[in-house]
DNA sequence: TAGTACTCCTATCGTTTTAATTGAAAAAAA
DNA sequence: TTTTTTTCAATTAAAACGATAGGAGTACTA
């Protein structure tokens, strides 16, 4: 009803290689995965996803790891949900049933304004925040932040 | 993801008593299954529970039906979403998962404050929204609104 | 060049949630 | 008493989600 938990260690997972941005370093699933409580094998799918999205880079065997693809301001959290769960808020009337096709009944439907202002209304808040930001409000903090 | 098929069901047969609201007439289920094109033994479950929550009254017997409980002026969607999917948007740290309460380490979760934010936002966007809103939205329209 | 440490890929599994169905039982009017 | 309607409780069906598993591939090291 909100972001799946499997966006959340996405989102997690790349916060995790925005803090070891500087220098290009790689980092390994397992330092990863403890770092941010994740489940090891699943990052491992999620991470390999992310890959093909264009959000990291990896490099196998011995000295591996992952790197962010792009620099942490120029990756919105916007981008990550919308990759990892498909979309950021889903109630259309453009969905999978049939019935609710009501941009086809002459765009007399009530409730879609509503859903798309709820819809943007999101997209706003999550387009606003890239990792960078994220980085930024995490340095104040005295503690590892292992929250999401 | 959004909001639940049920709960979508729940607003359309809701805006649907209140189409029918002035002089306090009963609505049957077979009705309001029909003009909002729901699952009528579905759309059972759903009145009830919505009658349970002080939403809608009823009467059975020949000549009963639904009515609703306050007028349409009084009834935000915020309420109705609240109600039957439990809440609006579902994204924090004080989650089932314990690792995620960060809520108690310190409050340095970089990503709380967002979830926050988005859920604050959606809220906004349906607390302002009325039956009596949608009502008047409808109004201009031509054809009868089959959709959510 | 063999070994080893890693990532990569694809498939599957189990659980939970959601959507929908079913079969009666109670109430109220005719 | 018969019909029409809601009410209640339980069950099934389907989908989404979270997680797991096994092996294949790749690069470094000695």
């Amino acid at each position: 009803m909100g972001v799946s938990l499997k966006c959340q260690y996405g989102l997690r997972a790349l916060y995790e290689l925005a803090r070891h941005w500087g220098g290009g370093q790689l980092v390994r699933i397992p330092s990863i995965a403890e770092a941010q409580a994740i489940p090891e094998r699943f990052l491992e799918n999620i991470l390999n996803q992310l890959r093909g999205g264009g959000f990291v880079d990896s490099r196998r065997g011995r000295g591996g790891g992952f790197v962010l693809a792009r620099p942490p301001a120029a990756i919105t959290m916007a981008e990550i949900i919308k990759f990892i769960d498909g979309q950021i808020y889903d109630v259309d009337c453009e969905g999978e049933h049939p019935i609710h096709k009501c941009r086809f009944r002459g765009g007399n439907c009530v409730f879609l304004p509503v859903w798309r202002e709820a819809r943007q209304c999101l997209e706003n808040v999550y387009a606003a925040k890239t990792l960078q930001d994220l980085l930024d409000a995490g340095a104040g903090g005295s503690t590892p932040d292992y929250c999401i």
